[in-house]
DNA sequence: TGGTGATTTCAGAAATTTCTGAAATCACAG
DNA sequence: CTGTGATTTCAGAAATTTCTGAAATCACCA
């Protein structure tokens, strides 16, 4: 490998922290590599950096391209593919929460709904389908937070990120001045 | 493996789910096993049902416990230890935020903050400084954001989760109430 | 059509991770 | 102490994942 110094950290962290996820150390380094560069580089460069085989790279940018976590570039007069990062920030951390959720969540949640549709034959499967579904409904209270949030913009999700807890002081106060006499369910943020 | 048909495919399926974490298939299993079963099990009882060695149990217990998602339990007269998950799935998700945090947001951060504390040597690295920066800012303030949340109780934070984005409706109702006879447009970021 | 270079595929090699059984350790009761 | 059973450790076996080089494919040009 023959980075400067400053990369070269980056670079091995991603790779030590690939492996802690799903993804491999070679796909999180040539990850890392593209995030950082200052202009796109081609599968060649990357094997070369990084001290890699060419098809290791190959196969690692498609991996990373299902992912939706690279751009591809062309230069004039040049038919090799060169690779990039979105440069917005934010904009990949949507796509990775996206892409997880894809793959962790939804086979999941669609796992449990599956096996709450069974009927217990027994007295430990019927305890075990009270675990799951309290397992289930939380993961959908999360999905469907994520769902809506998402669809802000990047800085209004900013501005909520950035306010915290406080904005149960607000609920606080919107309680205080909407729900005068006529809550429904007993609301943990109306306290009066 | 010899379990209720339901709990076979639960169990199966976080199996799965571990080795695309960076959990192992076998630690996965067991924690689903856990979740499910009405009673504490002693590691025994684990080897049994899952047709895995007794040494396998023993490790991959070590490993949940390294994660505290685990708890012991003992019963009179009898020294084995048996094993449970914690009855409240909002504290297992807090458990799993926390240990996650702890071993891949705050090495991530550390490393970073390591390589900004740097002076580049050249340009290449100048950029890629930036870009860490970044990358580090973001980090700060989902790390910022969660630290704050996380002090919230379950109540609160599930009343929150349930609002979603519906949040800054609220928001945009103060910036109209705060910001009366200041500036006309409301900056989302100015909270005092 | 054949030539050129970029890219992908894939079988097997290499590396890594996971799992096991045997032995060691531990905790306690007699 | 000594015996008993539970638990852990750990070296090597087994399984899985990752990586490579050689061959195949592809895209374009003349």
């Amino acid at each position: 490998m023959n980075l400067p110094p400053l990369v070269q950290s980056f670079v091995l962290h991603f790779g030590e922290m690939g492996s802690r996820w799903g993804i491999n150390r070679t796909v999180g380094q040539i990850y890392a590599l593209l995030f950082v560069s200052p202009a796109p580089l081609c599968a060649e460069e990357i094997a070369e950096s990084l001290g890699i085989s060419r098809s290791n790279v190959s196969m690692s940018l498609r991996e990373l391209q299902a992912w939706n976590l690279v751009l591809l570039k062309h230069k004039p007069d040049d038919r090799r593919d060169f690779f990039t990062t979105p440069d917005d920030v934010w904009l990949i951390l949507r796509t990775l929460a996206e892409e997880r959720k894809k793959r962790e969540v939804d086979p999941t949640l669609s796992v449990l709904r599956e096996i709450l549709m069974q009927r217990p034959a027994s007295e430990a499967e019927r305890h075990a389908q009270l675990r799951m579904g309290e397992m289930h409904t939380l993961i959908e209270q999360l999905t469907h937070w994520y769902e809506d949030v998402k669809q802000l913009e990047t800085e209004r999700l900013a501005t909520l990120l950035s306010l915290g807890a406080k904005v149960t002081k607000l609920l606080e106060a919107k309680d205080r001045v909407v729900s005068l006499g006529r809550s429904r369910r007993p609301n943990p943020a109306n306290k009066s």
